[in-house]
DNA sequence: ATTTGATTACGAAACAATTCGTACATCAAT
DNA sequence: ATTGATGTACGAATTGTTTCGTAATCAAAT
């Protein structure tokens, strides 16, 4: 389970901050069929998780109307860097270098995307 | 929780494989002074994960003397591997490129260290 | 007004992970 | 041989997560 400041994410609630991250507002329903594409799971499961997210404050609603309207309340950008960060003190000692080459060694990936790196790289020594 | 083959490690087993896989060989007690190091708990805990590990196949141990002697079975870069792309396809939507730079940014990366990266990089697209 | 369909709320079951108490075994020192 | 220190085995309690059935609520269509 993640850690993101004091609150915890535990692998289902990150795949619905995902798709929170990446719509804005949603819908119950809309976060269910998302997810449905990829897992088998009833409907009251997914509201039933994004309720106790909100207990938890990781996602706030507006019950103004019958259907309520979901975003997240943690930060993307920040939730990623510290899964990050985590994962390369628990997996790979410490060493961001080890795990970046880990991560593009296998996961394909593309000249245009490894070209993007290195200017990013590039950018990074300059300072 | 981590899968490994078809094996799953949680997370409290992975910190045991950390271990196991960079000291090789240790007894029970070893691991756990140096759990204990970061994180509260008793012997029998540590002992129990142990030999829940040993069940699921995560470790292998030789009791032939009193003290049983663990060791992991599972690759460190093959999990490594693939808690990474895990963690690529869960968090940042399946760009390798966008983690790396988010990894790089904020975790301090020493000119070395990025001069490695571009080698590496340089090395990756010649293929 | 009644029915139908979509929704939320709630509770509990099922499952998984963690923790530790206690019993028993072994060995070395007395 | 008794004691003490150190070890394993095992079971069970606790805690956390996921899943879903069922009831209650609401709004739109009949």
């Amino acid at each position: 389970m993640a850690e993101i400041n004091h609150l915890k994410a535990t692998e289902s609630e990150l795949e619905i901050l995902q798709i929170l991250w990446e719509k804005g507002n949603c819908t119950v329903r809309e976060v269910h069929e998302i997810l449905e594409k990829s897992k088998e799971s009833g409907y009251t499961t997914t509201l039933k998780l994004m309720q106790i997210m909100h207990e938890k404050g990781l996602v706030a609603r507006d019950t103004s109307a019958k259907t309520h309207i979901y975003h997240a309340l943690q930060n993307q950008e920040k939730t990623q860097q510290h899964l990050v960060n985590k994962m390369i003190d628990n997996v790979f000692n410490g060493s961001a270098a080890r795990m970046v080459m880990q991560a593009l060694g296998n996961h394909q990936t593309s000249k245009d995307e490894i070209d993007a790196i290195k200017e990013y790289l590039d950018q990074l020594s300059k300072k």
